[in-house]
Parts: structure tokens; C-alpha cells; sequence
DNA sequence: TCCATGTGAGACATATTTGTCTCATTCGGT
DNA sequence: ACCGAATGAGACAAATATGTCTCACATGGA
């Protein structure tokens, strides 16, 4: 009879990532419960916010885990990080354009930890001659966050089918669009 | 006298970017006038967001024009529909994001037009055997929407420097983050 | 100078959302 | 089958945002 955590938080992302102002009514009967149950899981919209921030952290740190970035080639890395942290797109879309909880000046560590952790990535990527030197590791961070969200959009949009997301999002921030020779 | 409703518009954005739910008040006082004065401008908040929405298509199609995506080859004229849509890049980040204007079901068909003249530039750069054919004119599109939004955060969050704006998506976009050969 | 128009400040009612509470019902374990 | 715990439905007040109105003030032109 316990009410399923994970279910309504879930739901509660995929909600919010298409409706940001969503009310508290909206959310509990997306996650198909009443909205007092709703409150005795989340004391507020804050905390439910929050809680959704901290599974997306959570999320990202497994999916950093799981990709083992430090083995082999960085472009591996990187493919297996995006295949790894596909699950959870759609709740990290939500959460990066949830800019207000930035709004209190702190971000939560566990960005910064996160960040840091795909910087070195790409600087490890850098150093081994991989990657090119002249974009910056943070922006190249900021774009795989972005490539991200608009990967998880365009597919709940019907705008890219499901099954291309990986492929679309590591082929672009990887090769570009333009056109390689023949090696 | 006379309010200067473009000052209005471009302060609401800039505000609004940042703090997606900032209350009428704090528009108008991001705007330097009274809520009083704002609501006479525009007669509620959905007003105001539409009024944002019109001048970011016009913003865009004002870009598309300007960046002659017709002429030289479809990398150049990339490159020039980046730094003319630059200047409007935060105003589109916010609209990006405000998915709330599609809630009605039919979007603005000005983001279609955008949309088709995007997604032609990129056909063309395939069929002109420039562009790789393995990503969809459509992706390529959104991926163009995203990584313009993740510049303008990350400009306005002090990650990039504002003068590396354009290098950063153009580069990203066209070629990606592994190392090219030399030719 | 005088008048008309636009503006700022604030009061006010309304609508919406939220947080809290109660109570009947239902579910699950013993 | 029984009992305790959790849930759903709804009432309720408080908080917040919004839309509307009034009135005093200032600004700019005749």
C-alpha cells in the first residue's frame, strides 16, 4: 500500500519537463494519486522539486559510474555515458531548465561533482590528442547538457524516434554535421 | 512619455530567461516602470508572453533573411545564421523553454516557418554532399535550437565568454568535439 | 502658463494555489 | 475475518498573483 516513491517522482518528471507550472493537483493525478498523498510523500512543491534534483544527481552520478569514463578511449567514454544516462533525459531536461534552483546562489554540490567529473572527460579527451583543444571543456559539458535536453524533448515531441537518441546525440557532439573524408 | 515597448519586451526576457515564474511586478520592476504601466502595455501575463513569442519569430525571420542561407555553401551560411541570431539568442533560450505556449496543442505556426527554412539549409548542405546524411535535417535543427539556448546560459552564467559565443556553436554544430585530421 | 495625456502608487476584489485538517474507506498483514 | 495503517475526497484558511480601479503627480506641447 505504500505509495511508490520512485513512481510518482517519475511521473512527476515527465510532467514538468512539458508543463513546468504544473500544480501540485496536476502532479498527484499524473502519478495517479490524491493530492493529500501527494503532500505526506513531499511536504511542498519545494521538496518535491527538490527531490526530484536529488534523484537526477543520483541518476547522473550512476550513469557516470556505470560508463566507467576512465577506460579506453574518450569517444567510448562518451558514448557509453549518453547510452548510460539516456534513462533519466527527460528528468535532466526538466531539472536544467529549472534554473530557479539557482536562484538561492548555491547550487546543489552535486552539480558541481557531476560537472567536474564530464569536464574531465573531455580533458582527458584533450590531453590524448582525441579531442580538439580549441573548445573548452566546460562548454563542451554545457553542450552535451544541452544536446541532452533537446534530445529528450525532441523525442517526446515525436520529432526524433526513440531509438535514434543515442546515435543523434553522441554522432553530432562528437563528428559534427559536417561531412567526413573517406579515411 | 511614451513607454518604449521594445525597452519592456527585451528587459521581460532577459528577466524572464532567468526566472521563468518571476510575478508581473518584478517584470515591471525589472523594467524600470510600474505594474500599473506594464499592464497597460500588455493586458495580462499571456499577453506579455506572446507579445515575447512575436518578436522572437520576428527576430528570427529578421535572422534567416539576414544570414541569405541560399547563397555560398551551407557551412558559411550556418556560420552567419549563428551571428545574426546571436543578438537574440537569450529572447529564443526563453521561449525555448517556455513549452507552456504549446500546451494549446498548435504553436505559433512562425516557429513552422523557422522551422522548414532551418531544416531546408541543412537539406541542402546534405544534398550538396557537405553535410553527413545520417542526422535528420530535423535533429539537426533541434540540436541547432538546443546548443544556441546552452550558449546563451552558459554566457549569462559566466561559463563562456560572450565573445566565444558563436566560435563555440558553429564549431560544435559543423564539426564536433573529436580531432579532424589535417587535410 | 495651462491643459491633456501618460505614469506611479496603492487600494481592492477575485482567482488560483497551497498547506492543513477531518473523516470515511480500502488495503494488507496477522 | 479482523485490525491497524495508509489512502482518497473534500472542506477550510492563508498566501500569492492577477486584473481593475482611483487619484495625485509630472511631463510635454499648445
Amino acid at each position: 500500500m505504500a505509495v511508490d516513491r520512485d513512481h510518482v517522482l517519475r511521473s512527476a518528471a515527465a510532467l514538468l519537463t512539458r508543463k513546468s507550472t504544473a500544480t501540485m493537483d496536476e502532479v498527484a493525478k499524473a502519478a495517479g494519486i490524491s493530492r493529500a498523498t501527494l503532500h505526506r510523500q513531499f511536504a511542498g512543491r519545494d521538496a518535491l522539486v527538490r527531490a526530484l534534483e536529488s534523484l537526477g544527481i543520483a541518476e547522473c552520478e550512476a550513469a557516470l559510474d556505470g560508463a566507467r569514463l576512465d577506460e579506453g578511449s574518450a569517444s567510448d567514454a562518451v558514448r557509453r555515458l549518453v547510452r548510460e544516462i539516456e534513462p533519466a533525459a527527460a528528468l535532466l531536461a526538466f531539472l536544467y531548465t529549472e534554473n530557479q534552483l539557482f536562484e538561492g546562489g548555491q547550487q546543489n554540490e552535486g552539480w558541481t561533482r557531476i560537472d567536474d567529473r564530464v569536464a574531465a572527460l573531455f580533458r582527458r579527451g584533450q590531453a590524448a590528442g582525441e579531442f580538439r583543444i580549441d573548445l573548452t571543456p566546460a562548454w563542451l559539458t554545457e553542450a552535451l547538457y544541452g544536446l541532452l535536453a533537446s534530445g529528450a524533448w525532441a523525442v517526446s515531441e515525436g520529432r526524433v524516434a526513440s531509438k535514434d537518441f543515442n546515435f543523434m546525440i553522441v554522432e553530432l557532439l562528437l563528428g559534427g554535421a559536417v561531412r567526413r573524408e573517406e579515411p
